[in-house]
DNA sequence: CGATTGTTCTTCGTATACAGTCGGCGCCAG
DNA sequence: CTGGCGCCGACTGTATACGAAGAACAATCG
């Protein structure tokens, strides 16, 4: 009761198992086009990149694979998805059901020190802007979203929107840099919102948001060939 | 091209992993109760019970913990998650956010065959209903739900319901079955209006459904000790 | 009676082995 | 030259063994 929260502190819990950093290694190749889609990823192959036993590949490329980062048949193994037209539209479709309602409830919740934590992210995102940083720009762009998330403490809008983002950033890892300047605006307004603690506004600027980001996705992908690839 | 919803069709293909059969059995064994909440899964015990070598299982796990399922530490080996009230009310809160809209997209897409299958669903429920089987019951209000969802033809949503749906049916595979006269009606609301393509009508059946489960939820979790445990 | 020290259990990672399957290459026949 | 056939290498799927390290619990000692 009196810390509820760590029954025990051991020494041992900070380990981080070799399995969740080849995930984490991994799921950034593939969203930063280190692997390319379509790319075949042997186990021996992953396991020799990443310097460890075939074990710890395996558990994290199923993890992966629940991640709809890669794809597994049998007996063929694993191969990086190729994100289509289709699945992205069904992105967006879920993320401006999902978004506005984190952010209402995030607006209702927030303390002050979260709305500091908020203005960071964007403070950062200015400098990365200005800068011309666009990869970290990017970054930033779905940190400040899941910062957003965790505030509003609901944790399976905060899983949900940890995939979605994994692929908001695959996908639009350039495209979606090249609207910052737009989404900068735009996040300002909705972080003005949670500050005033006016759950309308910030569910109203989170749905624009999207709209917007929506927008440019369909624009970005119905170019012949986009600028990403 | 001529057969492109299969490009290779060959014998092995069909090949069901063990890891994915130890998964599929795991699940059910957590979400019928088998393995209550605070259960201590050891690798060895799982793999003496499926019949199989540890390796499948670890897979298995590490899936099981990406559904929120089992909780793992590292060192100290997986244990059966323990669902809490607030777990399950932000379950709700995405719940009430994507079913509308799946309704909504289900009602614009349905074929005449999709609305049949959704009958069936229901008769079949009605039948159980009337024989008193609640687990089956439960199933099929799961089974129509995930229909609803895969007629919407949103991967996303789909994949997203389909962990949410073992969530709701682990927590409330008695309660949600004691619900199930009003369902069935709430149901039958919900499938009149997809097969009218009245999209704005299912969203808003949709929402009704989801608000009333989520009303004997809260009413369920509020007494002393739930029938279902 | 409390703190310390073992002991044991379990996970974690590695290494290895082997069967089954896939895919491609080369051979051979027409 | 072309098409079919069989063979072989590569890779997965699964099992097994083993060592290291942490965690839990019991026993021991001051």
């Amino acid at each position: 009761m009196q810390d509820g929260s760590r029954p025990q502190a051991t020494i041992g819990a900070e380990h981080v198992a070799l399995r969740d950093q080849v995930l984490q290694e991994l799921r950034h190749r593939i969203v930063d086009g280190v692997y390319p889609p379509g790319t075949r990823l042997t186990e021996e192959r992953l396991a020799a990149d990443f310097g460890v036993s075939r074990n710890p590949v395996r558990e994290a490329l199923r993890v992966a694979e629940s991640d709809g980062l890669v794809t597994l048949s049998p007996r063929r193994g694993a191969v990086v998805a190729t994100p289509d037209a289709a699945a992205i539209a069904d992105l967006f479709t879920v993320r401006s059901s999902l978004e506005p309602v984190a952010a209402r409830i995030a607006a209702e919740r927030a303390t002050p020190a979260d709305v500091a934590d908020l203005r960071a992210l964007l403070d950062e995102a200015r400098v990365a802007t200005e800068s011309g940083d666009l990869t970290r720009v990017a970054e930033l762009n779905s940190a400040l979203h899941l910062r957003v998330v965790t505030i509003a403490g609901n944790r399976w809008l905060a899983s949900i929107s940890a995939s979605l983002y994994l692929h908001v950033h695959w996908v639009f890892r350039v495209g979606a840099a090249r609207r910052a300047p737009h989404s900068w605006r735009e996040h300002i307004r909705l972080v003005d919102a949670i500050e005033a603690g006016d759950a309308a506004g910030a569910e109203a600027a989170a749905r624009d948001h999207v709209d917007a980001a929506a927008q440019a996705a369909v624009e970005t992908l119905g170019r012949p060939s986009p600028a990403a690839f």
